[in-house]
DNA sequence: TTGAAAGCGCTAACAC
DNA sequence: GTGTTAGCGCTTTCAA
């Protein structure tokens, strides 16, 4: 930044006193300076404009304040709230964000790398519930490096992580249809069979699978689809579902949608085939973007509490950097909230 | 971070040279230093594992290789897609991103305060298109610091700044309309009489007019619905809209929406009044969010150039970061592309 | 209460 | 080619 920087010494040698006076001063450690000389500093701060440089003293504190966030894949729409979560917390106590997106793990541990030769205090690493290896995340933290980890499936108990009741969800879901009478419930499934897998996406599924278990439902192969999360995968999934009117097994009353953005689609593909929701086939999902309660019809989902996740990292995170080290690694799992809309309705026979 | 730091001197210790080769030799300074020791040097940060601290790097270097990224409201998902595009830009060339979201005036100074004393190399503002006061961009830019601005409005030829042809696209799905042989053209605009100014809104309302203006047409002010770009606004919007049906000026044949998050609840208003889209009425709108296409008609829409605009600040932030200064204050105004979809139809007296 | 001075880890003259 | 050394701007003993 341009111009002559205006140092400590400019301040100290025009309120006439020395740089420790003068640091003592702007760090408040003012119990042992006279308060002429403190106003002295105060005004030459003021009239000389002086703004300290973080950096110089980052670099004697061995500290800066500052917290890497590495995200898995950045282009999420619920980055946003997650972040906003994240500040909620951090900024207050003093602390800043670095952004680094890594897409796979090689640029994550790359990432890592450099955030730390940029001497982050810390980290929080976000992901796609991806269930990435993870070694270099053990590593870490047996250097002892504070960080968390939201949504992000690692079978290691001595690291804090963050997660959603994904199963719960599924169930739930599930369970709200069967409560209304339903048993021949369909099910539009995330990437299920991916590699690396997908959490998220098994054990939404693993959920449904559960409840309909429960009531001793079973359900024949074809009414299980596995898609992808997205737009395009619902649509395309509703279609394979709907070419089911022909065959034996028939079409089910209604469908578990793994998200709400293939959810969207169903509806989008269920309308195009001329079929009525809910009063053809009842609908539920997971995950409550703004757009779920503005479909036609409204979607019933499970809304994930992902502000919530961010600062529930953001404070774990806040107690390793205050207290050298995460005290008691948290494993954290946030229940989703069913919000009930229009897209089911009991179960009839056909209208 | 714990453990005691591995310095550069370690590293000279243990290959038996000064610590100026070795940082000869991580610098890439290669050309005056001998074969053997460049090896040995490798070989000891290799051993030691030694990683480079950015901070006293910086700290003489007197920049920081990152750039802070001001957000007006963070709270808004075309966030990540700018975010996108600008890491694609300055990630490769080196930079890091520090976030930092200010609500309001007093929050950006203060943010931007914060920032420089971390000694960010430069800025990257982004607003949601509201006029707020900037004297205190002009200062930052006269001080020679380098930033951009995006989806602002300063009338300041000197910063560069990144816009959006909001009165193009709103000019554009309105002349869509017309072109489709509708006359009877309500809209149903953002919130234009906010203070400070909402830029976006008060030129996709201007594009309309313009439009209609152009062919002579106009309009009672019932058809003119000022709205506040939310989900809940579209709808209560509409229902106003349709309370028109009852009253003498009558029903428009189309609606031009001011953005796309209004649009989905316009066509939710507008089915559960029992009217269809595109029978009875058209619709367009502006921003092409990802459900904009599975909605129920898709909708035609002009999309904004949302990670083109993250791209090309970054691209110009860099300019000025390398070039110490911003070359020529570029103002640069993204055109928005036409997307046809299924909310239109060609105009015809009641079916 | 105040100040002098020793670094924090690195780069970049400048000397050899 | 290679090494010595003077800072970068700040905090923090330690003395006075």
């Amino acid at each position: 930044m341009r111009r002559k920087l205006i140092t400590i010494r400019d301040v100290a040698e025009h309120a006439g006193v020395s740089v420790s006076t003068v640091s003592h001063v702007l760090n408040g450690n003012d119990h042992h300076v006279g308060a002429v000389k403190r106003e002295r500093v105060l005004a030459a701060v003021d009239k000389l404009g002086y703004r300290p440089n973080a950096i110089a003293r980052s670099m004697v504190k061995r500290k800066t304040a500052t917290v890497g966030l590495v995200w898995t894949e950045i282009d999420n729409p619920i980055f946003v709230p997650v972040i906003l979560g994240i500040e909620e917390v951090l900024r207050p106590a003093g602390y800043h964000i670095v952004l680094a997106s890594a897409p796979d793990v090689v640029q994550e541990i790359q990432a890592i790398e450099t955030l730390r030769s940029q001497q982050v205090d810390g980290f929080i690493f976000m992901s796609l519930s991806i269930c990435y290896p993870f070694d270099h995340l053990v590593r870490l933290n047996n250097e002892g490096v504070p960080f968390v980890v939201i949504n992000r499936c690692l079978d290691e108990s001595t690291i804090p992580q963050i997660l959603w009741d994904e199963r719960g969800a599924g169930y739930e879901a599930t369970q709200h249809l069967l409560s209304l009478g339903h048993t021949r419930i369909s099910t539009i499934s995330g990437p299920i069979h991916d590699s690396p897998p997908r959490r998220s996406a098994i054990e939404r599924h693993r959920g449904w699978q559960e409840a309909l278990h429960e009531h001793g439902i079973t359900v024949p192969p074809e009414w299980i689809q596995i898609s992808d999360y997205t737009y395009e995968g619902g649509y395309q999934a509703t279609q394979q579902l709907l070419e089911l009117r022909a065959h034996e097994c028939g079409l089910p009353s209604a469908i578990f949608v793994a998200n709400d953005v293939m959810a969207a689609s169903v509806l989008k593909a269920l309308y195009d085939a001329g079929l009525r929701v809910p009063q053809d086939i009842s609908v539920t999902t997971v995950g409550d973007s703004p757009f779920a309660a503005y479909t036609v019809p409204a979607l019933t989902t499970l809304s994930l509490p992902v502000q919530e996740a961010g600062r529930e990292a953001a404070q774990i995170l806040l107690e390793g950097l205050t207290h050298g080290k995460s005290t008691n690694a948290a494993k954290i799992t946030l229940k989703c909230r069913a919000q009930l809309r229009e897209s089911c309705s009991p179960y009839h026979t056909t209208t």
